[in-house]
RNA sequence: GCGGGCGUGGUGGAACUGGUAGACACGCCAGAUUUAGGAUCUGGUGACGAAAGUCGUGGGGGUUCGAAUCCCUCCGCCCGCACCA
C-alpha cells in the first residue's frame, strides 16, 4: 500500500506553478477581475496557526474564482513598521531594518511552503522606502487639501523613556517598561480629519451589503453620531458664556450643575491663578489619555466658584465644576449636570451633595420619580418642569430646542463620537512625516522632487526617547522655502497610515506614483478582503476614510476599498497546567489509554482546560511549521477549512488533523489503486447512481464555496470519496468505469482549490496534461440533478410514520393515496379517520387525525 | 449598563425560505487482516426499550397540521462598546 509524499508533490507543484507564472497577474480589460486579499501580517519572525487559516481560506477563494474563468489579483506584503523591531532591536542589539529583513525572509518561507497562489512579483513591504515615499506623498496631498493638520493634542507621556504611549501601553496609569505613573502632556501632534467625512463613513456602511452586519454596527457605534442642542449659559460676573453641548435638553430644569473638563480654556485660565485648581488638573492628567482610565476613576471636581445662570429659571444659579469624566474631546468639554437622569451626573451630585430634581416620571413608576442611588434615564412625562410638565421626552427636547433657539442662546447639531486620527509617532521604525519645520516660514512640506525623506541608518536606541530627534546631522536642514535652518519633523506615521493604502498599491506595486490610476480602475475595490475581527474598527475604517481621501486627490475612483468582508474565527486549542498551575505546550502532555493527560518529563497529572484561542502566554500553540513539516501544507490547509465555519473559531486538534492525514492517503489510493471490486456485488444502477452523486455533490460544493462554507464543501467531498471507495470500479464494466473515472475527476477538481498540490498530482497521476490550477471550474449536468425518485416523508399528526420512494410532482391525490396506503400509516390512524391532509411538493405528507 | 451573537450526541459541527434532527468528521465499541501497529478494511454508535415505540436541539410557555428554525420569558456562555453629556 502506497503513501503520498508530500515533501516531494509539495515541493514539485511549487516549484511548477513559479516556473509558469501560473499566478501572476496582469491587467485584462476584456477579462472580468476579481481581488482577493488578506490582511497582511506583522513580520514577527514566524507564521502562526491564525494565519495559516487566514491565506487557507483566501486561497481558496482566489483559486476558485480563478477556476471560475476571473483575472484573479492576489498579492502579499508585509505591514512592517512598528514598535515590535524597536524592542527587538534594544534586546538583541540588532538594527530595525535588519531584524525586520530576517523575519520576512523567514515569514516568506514559510508562507511559500503553505502553496498560496500569491502573486509574490507584487510583494511589497511598508518599511521599503519604494512605498514610504509614495505614502509621504500622499500625506503631502491631503496637506494640501486640509486633510492633515497639526494641533495641541493632549498624549501619554513617560517621563522615564522620554516617549509618547500609546493607550495599550499604560497599565494601570503606569509605563508598560518604566512603571511609573504616566502623565498627561499637551504635545503639537498630527492629524487626519478623518471627521470630515464622519456622516459618509456611516451613511455608507449600509451599502456594504457583503460586511457582516456586527462590523458594521461597531464601525456605526464608534461613530457614533448623536443630535443634541448646543447651548449657551451665563456666567454671572463675567462677560463671556459657558458653551456646552448636551443631547438630554428635556431635562433641563432638572440641572443641579455645570461641568467642564480639566483641559477646558475656562479651567486653564482659572488655574493661571489658583495653585489647588493646577493641582487638581494634573492630578486628573495622571489618571492617562485612555477612556478605560477615566471610566475606572472615581468621580471627582473641583468647585471654581463660578455660576452659571439657567436659561430658563433667572433666579437658579448653577455652579460650575472642573470634572475628570468631562472629556475636551466630546462636545464642547462642558456640561449641565441633571443628576436624577444621568448615572455619571448622580454619582458626582451625591458625593457633593447637590440638588436631585426628577423631571421625568416613568408612566409605571408609582412613586412620582424619586430617585435614589439609580437614575432614571427611560422615557415619561415631564414634571417639575414649568413650561415642559405634561410632554414626553421627544416632545420636551423639541420644546426646549425652539425657545433657545428663539433667543439665540442655543442651536440644534449633530455631534460624532469620532475624532480625528492621530498619527504622530515619536519613533524611529515608522514612515517620516515629510515636513521641515522652519522659524520662518512655519510648516513648510518637503519637495516633490525630495521624497523620499527616509529614515538614516546610524541610529541607536540605548538613549530613551526618538532616536531621529538626536540625531546629530539628519533634522537639520535648509528651509526649503526661504534657505534658512530649519529642522526636520521628526514624528514618523502611526503604522495604521501604512495600512490605509496597501491594498491600493498592489494594482501597481511598482508605480513611480503612488498609484496608476488606470491599475487601480482596473483593480479596485477588493472583491474580497479576509481578515480577523480585532480589525472591525480601526484599519477598516481608516481605509475607508483614507480611500476616500485618495479619490478626493483624484488617485481612485471608488469609494469603499472592500466590497467584501470575511472576518474568520480564532484558531483555539486546549489549555494544560501542571500541579503548580504553570502552563505546558501541547508537546510537554500526552493523553494515555485511560484517557488521563500527563506530563512527558515528570509523569505528573495534568490540568486540561478548555479550549481558548491560541497565545504565547497560555503556551496552548501549535506551530504551523512543524504540522507542515510532518503532514504537510495540505493537510493543515484541509484541517483549517473543516469542521469549523469560518467566521467562528476553530478547534485544533492532533487526531483531528491525523484524520486528515489518513485522509488525504485514502485519496491518494483511490487515484493510483481503485477499488477492484473483488468479493463486492455491484448495484445494477452503479454507474449512474455514481454519475448522480458525484454531479449533485459538484453542484453543492460549488454553491458552498460561493457562500464561504468550506466546512460544508469538505463534508461533500468526503461523501464523494467514501462512494468513491464503497463502489468497485470494474474493468468489464464499462458504463462503471467511465463514471468511476469522470467521478474522481470531479473529485479531483473539487479539493484543488483547498489542497493545491494533491490535487495537482492526482490529476497528472490521472493522465491530464495540463495543470489542474489553469483548469476552468467543472459545472454540473442538470439533467443528472433532477431526481428519478423523491423521497416523501408521511406524518401522522406531525410524527414520522413512514416514507414513500416516488417519482417527483406527482399530483397532490396520488400521493395521499399511495400515503395512505402504506401499513405503518394505517396502524398510525387506526379507526380514527383523516380530518386533513398537508401535502408540500416533494417533501412531506402530513395526515392529521 | 447598552448593543450583538450563541446554546444541537462523548467532541467539532450539518439541517437553504418552518417540512426525515444529528450529514460529514473526530472519538469510542466490536470484528477482520497483520509479527505488530498509531496502517487498512467491515459493522455499530443521541437516550430509554427485547421490540413496537417513546423521549430528544439550554429551561419553561406560545403560534402552527408540523418548530433546532418564528414569538414571549428565564438561565448560561461569548464578543463589542461605554463616564460620549
Amino acid at each position: 500500500m502506497s503513501r503520498y509524499n508530500f515533501r516531494e508533490c509539495e515541493q514539485k507543484w511549487q516549484r511548477i506553478w513559479t516556473e509558469r507564472e501560473t499566478f501572476v497577474a496582469r491587467e485584462q480589460l476584456n477579462r472580468p477581475k476579481y481581488y482577493v486579499l488578506e490582511m497582511f501580517p506583522y513580520p514577527s519572525g514566524r507564521i502562526h496557526m491564525g494565519h495559516v487559516r487566514n491565506y487557507t481560506i483566501g486561497d481558496v477563494v482566489a483559486r476558485y474564482k480563478r477556476a471560475c474563468g476571473f483575472n484573479v489579483l492576489h498579492p502579499m506584503g508585509w505591514d512592517a513598521f512598528g514598535l515590535p523591531a524597536e524592542n527587538a532591536a534594544l534586546e538583541n542589539n540588532l538594527h530595525p531594518a535588519k531584524w525586520t529583513k530576517d523575519n520576512i525572509d523567514n515569514m516568506r518561507d514559510e508562507l511559500q511552503s503553505m502553496g498560496i497562489s500569491y502573486d509574490w512579483d507584487r510583494e511589497l513591504s511598508t518599511c521599503d522606502h519604494t512605498y514610504y515615499r509614495h505614502q509621504q506623498k500622499l500625506f503631502l496631498d491631503l496637506l494640501g487639501e486640509g486633510l492633515a493638520y497639526r494641533r495641541e493634542a493632549v498624549v501619554n507621556w513617560d517621563p522615564i523613556e522620554q516617549t509618547v504611549l500609546a493607550n495599550e501601553q499604560v497599565i494601570d496609569g503606569k509605563g508598560w517598561r518604566s512603571g511609573v505613573p504616566v502623565e498627561r502632556r499637551t504635545l503639537s501632534q498630527w492629524f487626519l480629519r478623518i471627521t470630515a467625512f464622519a456622516d459618509e463613513l456611516l451613511e455608507e456602511l449600509e451599502k456594504l451589503e457583503r460586511w457582516p452586519d456586527r462590523v458594521r454596527l461597531m464601525q456605526e457605534n464608534w461613530i457614533g453620531r448623536s443630535e443634541g442642542l448646543l447651548m449657551q449659559f451665563e456666567i454671572i460676573g463675567r462677560d463671556d458664556t459657558l458653551e456646552l453641548y448636551t443631547t438630554r435638553h428635556d431635562t433641563i430644569f432638572g440641572a443641579s450643575f455645570c461641568a467642564i473638563a480639566p483641559e477646558h480654556p475656562l479651567a486653564q485660565e482659572l488655574a493661571t491663578s489658583r495653585l489647588s485648581l493646577q493641582e487638581f488638573i494634573s492630578e486628573c492628567r495622571r489618571l492617562g489619555t485612555s477612556e478605560v482610565a477615566i471610566e475606572t476613576a472615581d468621580k471627582i471636581g473641583f468647585d471654581t466658584g463660578l455660576k452659571a445662570r439657567h436659561p430658563f429659571r433667572s433666579d437658579v444659579e448653577l455652579p460650575i465644576y472642573v470634572a475628570n469624566f468631562v472629556l475636551m474631546e466630546y462636545g464642547t468639554g462642558a456640561i449641565f449636570g441633571c443628576p436624577a437622569h444621568d448615572q455619571r451626573d448622580l454619582d458626582f451630585a451625591n458625593k457633593y451633595n447637590l440638588q436631585v430634581l426628577p423631571v421625568v416620571a416613568s408612566s409605571e413608576s408609582t412613586n412620582h420619580g424619586v430617585i435614589s442611588d439609580e437614575a432614571y434615564v427611560g422615557d415619561g412625562i415631564l414634571i417639575n418642569s414649568d413650561f415642559l410638565n405634561g410632554l414626553n421626552v421627544v416632545e420636551a427636547k423639541r420644546a426646549v430646542a425652539e425657545r433657545m433657539t428663539r433667543r439665540s442662546i442655543g442651536e440644534k447639531t449633530v455631534k460624532y463620537r469620532l475624532r480625528d486620527w492621530g498619527i504622530s509617532r515619536q519613533r524611529y521604525w515608522g514612515c517620516p512625516i515629510p515636513v521641515i519645520n522652519c522659524d520662518e516660514c512655519g510648516i513648510v512640506p518637503v519637495p516633490d522632487t525630495e521624497l523620499p525623506v527616509t529614515l538614516p541608518d546610524d541610529v541607536s536606541f540605548e538613549t530613551s526617547g526618538n532616536p531621529l530627534d538626536r540625531h546629530s546631522t539628519w533634522k537639520h536642514v535648509e528651509c526649503p522655502s526661504c534657505g534658512s535652518k530649519a529642522e526636520r519633523e521628526t514624528d514618523t506615521c502611526d503604522t495604521f497610515v501604512d495600512s490605509s493604502w496597501y491594498f491600493a498599491r498592489f494594482a501597481s506595486p511598482s508605480a513611480d506614483t503612488p498609484l496608476d490610476r488606470d491599475a487601480a480602475d482596473y483593480w479596485l475595490p477588493v472583491d474580497q478582503y479576509i481578515g480577523g475581527i480585532e480589525h472591525a474598527i480601526l484599519h477598516l475604517l481608516y481605509s475607508r476614510f483614507f480611500t476616500r481621501a485618495l479619490k478626493t486627490c483624484g488617485y481612485l475612483g471608488v469609494d469603499e476599498p472592500f466590497e467584501g468582508l470575511l472576518t474568520q474565527g480564532m484558531v483555539c486549542h486546549e489549555t494544560y497546567r501542571d500541579k503548580d498551575q504553570n502552563w505546558l505546550y501541547p508537546e510537554q502532555v500526552q493523553r494515555g489509554e485511560n484517557g488521563k493527560v500527563t506530563h512527558i518529563e515528570t509523569g505528573e497529572p495534568v490540568t486540561v482546560g478548555r479550549s481558548e484561542s491560541m497565545s504565547k502566554s497560555r503556551r496552548n500553540v501549535v506551530d504551523p511549521a512543524s504540522i507542515i513539516a510532518t503532514y504537510g501544507a495540505d493537510a493543515a490547509r484541509w484541517f483549517m477549512l473543516s469542521d469549523s465555519p469560518p467566521e467562528r473559531d476553530l478547534e485544533w486538534t492532533d487526531s483531528g488533523v491525523e484524520g486528515v492525514w489518513r485522509f488525504i492517503n485514502r485519496l491518494w489510493r483511490l487515484s493510483t489503486e481503485p477499488p477492484n471490486g473483488s468479493g463486492k456485488s455491484v448495484r445494477p444502477d452503479a454507474a449512474l447512481n455514481l454519475r448522480r452523486t458525484s454531479h449533485r455533490i459538484l453542484s453543492s460544493v460549488t454553491d458552498d464555496l460561493e457562500g464561504f462554507h468550506f466546512n460544508r464543501a469538505v463534508a461533500r467531498v468526503h461523501e464523494l470519496a467514501n462512494l468513491l471507495g464503497d463502489t468497485p470500479r470494474t474493468e468489464c464494466d464499462q458504463e462503471v468505469k467511465q463514471a468511476w473515472q469522470e467521478a474522481l475527476d470531479i473529485l479531483i477538481q473539487l479539493i484543488g482549490p483547498m489542497m493545491p498540490h494533491l490535487g495537482e498530482e492526482l490529476w497528472a497521476h490521472q493522465g491530464h496534461k495540463g495543470l489542474l490550477a489553469d483548469e476552468p471550474w467543472p459545472t454540473a449536468n442538470p439533467d443528472l440533478l433532477q431526481n428519478e425518485l423523491v423521497t416523501i416523508i408521511v406524518q401522522v399528526n406531525g410524527k414520522v410514520r413512514g416514507r414513500l420512494q416516488i417519482a417527483p410532482d406527482q399530483d397532490d391525490k396520488n400521493v395521499v393515496r399511495s400515503a395512505l396506503d402504506l401499513e405503518n400509516v394505517k396502524r398510525a390512524i387506526g379507526s380514527r379517520s383523516v380530518n386533513k391532509t398537508i401535502v408540500v411538493p416533494n417533501r412531506v405528507v402530513n395526515v392529521v387525525v
